[in-house]
DNA sequence: TTCCAGGGGTAGA
DNA sequence: TCTACCCATGGA
């Protein structure tokens, strides 16, 4: 890490992160849409992406990751810019929250060794594939997921930019963007006023209630990230979130590191039609039954397969 | 105008 | 457990 001077009334410092191996920053930040969801945003003529984070000191940071050079990726820069200098621990919070994002510790080397030993086409996803960029919070992956559901993905973008302007915290001056909202701030709205505010649809009551169960603590939601949760655990809690089903259960134990689930989709059951039933009737435990050898990989596999044509 | 999307909840069988 | 029906929104 390397501290840099301030300039004016923003404070900005850049940390540099040492990436695992074979680490792949272009496929991680576009390994799937979140990077075009706010307040994510995209870099301007260079792979990367920049949003705004609260700190639980209270300071506001805004992040610009991004890694020069190709692949493998050697270093990772997170540019912070705050309205206030950071102490150590702040320090210690962006780089954590940057190697959040991109599941810097996550280990893929057995899903990696898979694909070697399969070959082609599946040996080109051993060069570090597999991470899908995530959120800084259990929760804004889970409100993210739910705008997923039964809706194009232009309507996904529209409505976490309606809520983001709707109840995001504004950034101090000179950060130009919203934060992602807080659980409580949406659950301090009534429901009426909430669904009033951002057009989200049926899933209104779910978000509005999402984020009431968050704020009260009695969701525990950040405790999914432990590994020794069994998955069929971490499913059942997911299932049990009103807005959350199969598909929506699925993407999450991904965003969550649990890659043994297909969510089974609209592009799920188009991309199987082309790819493995072209021309024939085919039901969705058959489609399933495709993935099914990569055992608690089979979601990761079906995904880089159909991103990658 | 109609259909449907990166589906899910619920009632009734 | 399975099916039918309903759900709000906006792009195509």
């Amino acid at each position: 890490m390397k501290k840099e001077k301030d300039s004016g009334q923003l404070f900005s410092e850049e940390i540099i992160l040492a990436p695992p191996a074979r680490f792949d920053f272009f496929s991680t930040i576009h390994a799937h849409g979140w990077i075009d969801l706010p307040p994510f945003t995209r870099l301007d003529g260079r792979a990367g992406f920049a949003r705004v984070d609260a700190l639980p000191s209270g300071a506001v940071v805004r992040l610009e990751v991004s890694a020069p050079g190709g692949y493998p990726c050697k270093e990772i820069h997170v540019e912070a810019v705050s309205d206030r200098p950071l102490d150590d621990g702040g320090r210690e919070r962006v780089a954590a929250m940057a190697a959040r994002m991109l599941r810097l510790d996550e280990d893929f080397s057995e899903f990696h060794a898979l694909c070697r030993r399969r070959g082609e086409p599946w040996r080109r996803f051993a060069r570090g594939q597999g991470r899908l960029l995530r959120c800084p919070t259990v929760f804004e992956d889970l409100v993210k997921v739910i705008c997923t559901t039964n809706i194009q993905w232009s309507g996904t973008r529209r409505m976490l930019a309606g809520l983001v302007e709707a109840f995001g915290a504004p950034a101090p001056r000179g950060l130009w963007q919203k934060l992602f909202p807080l659980p409580r701030v949406i659950a301090r709205a009534s429901l009426e006023d909430f669904s009033a505010r951002v057009r989200l649809g049926y899933r209104a009551p779910y978000i509005h209630a999402l984020a009431g169960e968050a704020a009260a603590g009695r969701l525990d939601e950040e405790s999914w990230l432990d590994k020794r949760l069994p998955a069929g655990e971490l499913k059942k809690k997911l299932l049990s979130i009103k807005g959350i089903g199969a598909y929506a259960a699925a993407s999450m134990l991904m965003l969550l590191g649990r890659y043994g689930e297909i969510p089974a989709d609209s592009e799920f059951r188009k991309w199987m039609g082309e790819k493995y039933f072209p021309g024939e009737m085919f039901d969705l435990q058959k489609a399933l039954a495709v993935y099914q050898d990569w055992g608690r990989w089979q979601g990761l596999a079906y995904w880089l397969e159909m991103t990658h044509g």
